[in-house]
RNA sequence: GCCAAGGUAGCUUAGAGGCGAAGCGGUGGACUGCAGAUCCAUUACACGGGAGUUCAAAUCUCUCCCUUGGCUCCA
């Protein structure tokens, strides 16, 4: 049973999808007009693990992403570099998904871009406009937040807040909040890309109704889950219930909402101007993918997650041990090794407390920090035991699977397959490892010691046994 | 000002009324020709301050202090 935390209400809730074991899921996409940051990345890592825990657990999961492909900072940007608007757009949607191919991102069923859903967009609009939700100016076609009661249920403010600080509102609209729908072209100063044919003339859609024009498209106007940043919950998410729940008159557009926390670089968020944003290529000049991966799995989705080199490397050490283990047992495993069988049942019995544990703390809203805990919990004493060699060899390799089993869920590859690309590489290394081992025998230190070091060098380390 | 999320051992994080955690790091030891990994011990009678509720509070209530974020685009 999967309990996970759903912004609307505040609390923990039993996870029940609105038919059968089938989840329709959307989680924002990006706007595609620079790099994506480590911010993203967070984002994205999260909700991957949350997908393959669903998957995991029997649900079928129809994961759906929106991609900005047409928004202002896309045209600016644009404008700066002298690019056209959508190649620009594509250029950043390409190396998104890239990023996330890299990062291990893949459990998005449908990628949907804005640009693509013009047709469905107008249409919620002419919806909206005739069921008197939206009305017309000279500069566009906004949505009326008065006429919404409920505006404001999912960050829990109401429209005197919200209309208190807005410095110098737009006298043409009806309420100072009330968000654009539809965006006239402005006929100067505007390109020629980037805008459509409506009824309300030429123009482009505003940043809200992408994604409920696209969610209608392919859910309908009810479904299960919806995720994102917690920055988007205010005004994004809160503009979308309205522009659903009001076209539809269906209630709730969404039964789950998640958010994630927010990525902080040394307690400061991270922003360009401060000087502290980093890219995901950036990030991966440094550190694999796995390493930033346990990094944001450290953590639980919702918290905030402070990111420094330190912090990374502790990340590294800490991952290091779970791969640390799967080699010993290898090792053991491929030798003769007379391992001791004696505490066999007990071990199987253990490792299903061990499974269950891992499982009760991923029900529990994701809990990933806790679910690893579990995870180094069994380590710290089969490592006693092989030490004391007080575990069998049927024990190790359910154990081995067991954990490979978990970075499946996880999303990492515990299984250390070899690649082909890498075998030369591995036999060379083995080769200076035997030239090593005879120099050692013949008590050659210096020499065994400078094989040892230079191969450090190249990051390749050498751990000799005692024997 | 309003709304949110937080303050748990040196660092990073779980937990959420009673049996007190995980990782990283420091120190000492076992094992090693050395190094590393691993194990053991220790750092560690940890839960921001103060009141209250309770047989029992990191956990609930109140209050105060501090941090971060949102209220304009943001994952």
């Amino acid at each position: 049973m999967i309990k996970l935390y759903n912004t609307m209400t505040r609390r923990k809730e039993i996870f029940k999808p609105r038919e059968g074991n089938k989840i329709k899921m959307f989680v924002c996409g990006p706007t595609v007009y620079d790099h994506s940051h480590i911010g993203h990345a967070r984002t994205y890592i999260s909700f991957d693990v949350i997908v393959r825990y669903l998957k995991y657990s029997g649900f079928t999961v129809f994961y759906l992403q929106n991609i900005t492909d047409l928004d202002d900072k896309i045209l600016k940007r644009a404008e700066e570099i002298g690019s056209s608007p959508l190649e620009l757009a594509r250029r950043y949607e390409e190396k998104y998904l890239q990023d996330m191919k890299v990062l291990g991102v893949e459990n998005v069923n449908f990628y949907a871009r804005a640009t693509e859903h013009i047709p469905e967009i107008i249409n919620q609009i002419k919806i909206l406009v005739k069921k008197g939700f939206a009305y017309e100016t000279d500069k566009g076609v906004y949505f009326d937040e008065a006429k919404f009661k409920e505006f404001g249920k999912l960050s829990n403010r109401n429209l005197e807040e919200l209309n208190v600080h807005r410095i110098g509102p737009d006298t043409s609209k009806r309420n100072p909040g009330d968000f654009a729908l539809w965006k006239k072209r402005k006929i100067e100063s505007e390109e020629l890309e980037m805008v459509w044919d409506s009824p309300w003339g030429t123009g482009r859609p505003g940043w809200h109704i992408e994604d409920t024009a696209i969610t209608d498209t392919y859910f309908g106007p009810q479904y299960d889950i919806h995720g994102g940043g917690l920055d988007l919950i205010f005004p994004h998410h809160e503009a979308e219930i309205a522009q659903m729940e009001a076209a539809s008159g269906k209630n709730p557009m969404v039964k789950y909402w998640m958010h994630t926390g927010f990525l902080n670089v040394k307690g400061e968020k991270m922003s360009k101007s401060l000087g502290n944003f980093i890219t995901i290529n950036d990030l991966l000049q440094e550190y694999s993918p796995d390493v930033f991966r346990f990094f944001v799995l450290s953590t639980h989705y919702r918290s905030p997650i402070d990111f420094s080199q330190e912090i990374l490397h502790q990340s590294q050490q800490g991952l290091q041990r779970i791969y640390k283990l799967i080699e010993t047992i290898n090792e053991l495993l491929d030798e003769n090794t007379a391992i001791s069988m004696e505490n066999d049942q007990e071990y199987i019995y253990k490792l299903s407390e061990v499974r269950k544990e891992f499982f009760e703390a991923m029900d529990n809203d994701f809990n990933t920090p806790s679910a690893f805990s579990t995870i180094f919990d069994i380590i710290r004493e089969v490592n006693r035991d092989i030490n004391d060699s007080n575990i069998s060899k049927n024990a190790l390799t359910k154990l081995k699977a067991l954990i490979i089993e978990f970075g499946i869920v996880l999303g990492f590859d515990f299984s250390l397959k070899n690649e082909n690309e890498q075998e030369l590489q591995e036999d060379l290394i083995e080769l200076l490892k035997d030239v090593r081992s005879k120099l050692r025998e013949k008590k050659e230190w210096d020499l065994s010691d400078e094989i040892r070091s230079r191969l450090k060098e190249l990051d390749i380390v050498l751990e000799d046994k005692s024997t």
